[in-house]
DNA sequence: TCTAATAGTTTCATAAGCTAAGTATATTCG
DNA sequence: CGAATATACTTAGCTTATGAAACTATTAGA
């Protein structure tokens, strides 16, 4: 399929473009955790939501991938992983083929939770774009395939899980 | 200028497009954070640093500007702006119009301290791009323009300050 | 086995965050 | 003008978040 119109496109530099990703994503940012912030329920602090969110995304996670990809230590992520188990958000069970590794596991009720939130957070980046028009949309459409497919392996944990949790027990 | 092949594209959604943006902009996020930790004097907190990228951009900001635009309470950007006056970062003075109102500028130490860090963190954006074909290229410069001229908004207060600091006096 | 490396936890100190209450300055309105 | 209200910030008091260092338990290596 022919996106562009390379006759008349002039290229970026890498450089360039890096440039203006730094300036523009943190412009969606804020708009993003301001959604977050106005959207999450009173008892769990932005940091708790956001290790919510990544036990979402990486079921079966363990406290090093949550330290490692949140960007804390892990003492850090231990304790506020304790207050989600505590508030039965989130199933910390530990790997029986190697069993210092903790195994994090979203509940039911930390599913519900996040997507009860989770949805809100798009109509607020929707409406910032309402203005647009097409061909702008469609920009931002396939930048962001773009950014999925060059920074999305930053997601990957060197040393991967078992694919099942079957063969965990709980502490 | 025609930038897209009209013919071909088939635009996305409003909402298909904010959902994309949501999910692709955090990762980028991520390894902006990643080469700011790693690259920040150890002196300064993350949400300090923030701070005083903020001032940088907004020379002149009050403390109310701060607040609102980092997504903190006025104490919190109170204290946090001490700490950045204590390490002489950052010169609080307030204004003489409003003598309740805080002038916030960096000192030269501040910008020098900033722009070391700051320079350090576009590389590593640009590494995770060095790769992408200049099609891609074109279309993620495209889109930052977008975003800057939909999401900037944002960050205009709505009571400007005096464009001169001349008539602030120190505390 | 004895040593090192790894994964988490605990402890302790500090920073960041909020709400509520306080201070000082500006503005509004009778 | 002068009292009431609003604004901009600060202070106080508390909770949570954070990291460094030390500790425990498990696994891997020689």
């Amino acid at each position: 399929m022919k996106l562009l119109d390379n006759a008349s496109i002039k290229p970026f530099s890498v450089d360039e473009c890096a440039d203006r990703l730094v300036n523009a994503v943190p412009l969606v940012m804020k708009v993003i955790r301001k959604e977050i912030r106005n959207n999450r329920p009173s008892y769990l602090s932005l940091p708790q939501f956001r290790v919510l969110a990544f036990v979402h995304r990486r079921e079966g996670a363990s406290l090093s991938d949550v330290a490692e990809h949140i960007g804390i230590t892990l003492p850090t992520a231990s304790k506020l992983v304790d207050g989600l188990v505590k508030k039965d958000l989130v199933l910390r069970k530990y790997s029986t083929c190697d069993r210092r590794r903790a195994v994090l596991n979203l509940t039911a009720q930390g599913s519900a939770v996040l997507e009860a939130s989770g949805a809100a957070i798009q109509p607020g980046v929707a409406r910032m774009l309402a203005t647009l028009s097409p061909e702008d949309l469609y920009v931002l459409g396939r930048a962001a395939e773009v950014i999925q497919h060059v920074f999305a392996g930053e997601c990957i944990s060197k040393k991967p899980f078992p694919a099942n949790n079957s063969n965990t027990k709980t502490s």
